[in-house]
DNA sequence: CGACGGCTTGATCCGAGTCAATCCTGGTGG
DNA sequence: CCACCAGGATTGACTCGGATCAAGCCGTCG
C-alpha cells in the first residue's frame, strides 16, 4: 500500500505512551501488548496463500510484499508495506494472498482470534481493524486504475511518488526493493522498468545514483505523468 | 467484485425471518430496516469519487459499477456489484470511487453514521461490515492478478466463469452490461473484448445467441485458460 | 422503413515483451 | 587492499499481442 499514514499513527503512539502506559485501546496498543516481534529474513515467506490465517501482522522496521501468483509462475504484487502498516487482516478462516519479507524485517504478529474477540469487547478496536482494512481496498482500487489503464511510463510516475511521500526538493528514495519487485508490482518486466528509469533520468525528472536509490529531480514532472 | 455470496445471505435472511421479525443483529436485516430502497435508472451516478461518504448501500436488483476514472477519461472499472452485494463501504469520510447503475438498479441506502453507531454498540455487525470489506479487498486482489498479468483471453475467461457461478450444464449468463463495461473491467478495448468472445465461441467453448446473453458450452476449456 | 447506437470485423500500428548480450557493483577471498 | 566473481541491472534487436483507425452489421425504436 505504501501507507505512511499507519507509520505516522504507530510512531505517535509511541511518542505520548511510555512503554508502560500502552493502552489495547487502539490498534497499535494493541499490537504492542500482545504481539511478539519475529525477525524474517530477506525473502522468506510470513505465510502462504490458502494458508489458515493464524495471525494478524504489522511491520516493524524493514518491508514486506504481498502478491499472488498463477499456476505457470507469473507474480502479481498487490502492495507493499512499509514499516507501521499492518497487513494479513483476514475476515475469512484462510489467507487470500502470500507475504514475504522483501529485505530482512521485524513484524509484530498478533493472534488473529485474540484480535478479534479484543474488537468484539472494543469496538474502537473494531473500527480500527475496519478502517485499516478499507484502507488497503482503497489503495487496491488505485493500483487496479494503474494495472488497468496506465502505461509503462506513467505506472513508474506514480511508484516513485508513492515511494517518495510528502514533497521535499531532491528527495532521495532508498528502494528497498529489486527491479523484479518493482516490475511484478506494477505489472511490467524489468527490462521495461529499467527502460523507463533510464528514460526518466534521460529527462532529468530523476538521478540514478545507483540500482537502489533514486533521487526525485522534477516532482512535477513526475505528476505530470500521473494524469 | 461478482460475489454471489452475500446475495446467499441475503436471500436466506429474508427466507428465515418474516419482515416484521427481521433483525438488526445482522448487516442485511441492519440494511432491511434502516435503509430506504432506491430507484436509479440505468448509467445514473449513484455517487462521485471525492464526495463525502454519507451513506452505505446494498444492490437488491438490477447492478452497479464501481469506478475510477483518469483525467483523459480513461477508465477502470473495479468491481461489479449484484444483487445482495453491499458496497460503498467507507472507513474514511470521501468516497474513493464512483458508483453508478449499469441497468435499472432498485439499491437499499443506509445512512453511514447509523451504521457506524449500530456497529459500536453490536460487535456481530462491526464485524459484518468488516467482513463484507475484506471480502471487496479479496475481489479486488485477485483482479490486480488479472490486470497485471493476465492476457485477454484470460481475462475474458475469468470473467465469464465468474458471472456464470456454480456449475451447470449449457449455462446461459445474461449480462446487465455493455460491451464497453466488459471492456473497462479487463482492462481491454471493445474490439478485444468482442474479438476474443468471436474466438471462444469458434473454439466452441461458447456461444453468443445475441450480444448480452452468453451460453457456456464448455466451462473446462474456460477453466483451462484460468491458469 | 430508416436511423441510431452498440457490436463485430478487418487492416495496420506501436508499446511493451522476449531474447540475448554486456555491464555494473557489492561481496568474497586471497 | 585489490582482483575476482555472481547476480542483478542495463541496453539492444526484434517480435507480437492488443490498440487504433476504419468500415460494415444488426437489432431496436421511433
Amino acid at each position: 500500500m505504501l501507507n505512511h499514514h499507519v507509520a505516522t499513527v504507530a510512531a505517535r503512539t509511541e511518542a505520548i505512551f511510555p512503554p508502560s502506559a500502552i493502552s489495547e485501546r487502539t490498534l497499535a496498543g494493541a499490537f504492542e501488548l500482545r504481539g511478539a516481534a519475529i525477525h524474517f529474513e530477506r525473502n522468506v515467506e510470513i505465510y502462504g496463500e490458502d494458508e489458515p490465517a493464524e495471525y494478524f501482522y504489522q511491520v516493524v522496521s524493514g518491508a514486506v510484499r504481498t502478491y499472488k501468483v498463477l499456476s505457470d509462475g507469473r507474480r502479481q504484487i498487490g502492495a507493499f508495506h512499509l514499516p507501521g502498516d499492518v497487513f494479513g487482516l483476514e475476515a475469512g478462516a484462510a489467507h487470500g494472498f502470500s507475504a514475504e519479507a522483501v529485505t530482512d524485517s521485524t513484524i509484530r504478529v498478533a493472534k488473529r482470534s485474540g484480535m478479534i474477540a479484543l474488537a468484539a469487547r472494543d469496538s474502537g478496536i473494531a473500527a480500527e481493524l475496519w478502517a485499516s482494512t478499507a484502507r488497503s481496498l482503497r489503495g487496491a482500487q488505485e493500483h487496479m486504475l494503474l494495472l488497468g489503464r496506465k502505461n509503462a511510463e506513467e505506472r513508474v510516475a506514480s511508484f516513485l511518488l508513492a515511494m517518495a511521500g510528502p514533497a521535499c526538493p531532491d528527495q532521495v528514495i532508498e528502494l528497498p526493493m529489486s527491479r523484479q519487485d518493482i516490475a511484478d508490482y506494477l505489472g511490467l518486466t524489468i527490462e521495461t522498468v529499467s527502460r523507463t528509469l533510464t528514460h526518466l533520468e534521460a529527462k532529468s525528472a530523476i538521478e540514478l545514483p545507483s540500482s537502489r536509490r533514486i533521487v526525485v529531480k522534477s516532482r512535477a514532472s513526475l505528476q505530470r505523468l500521473n494524469a
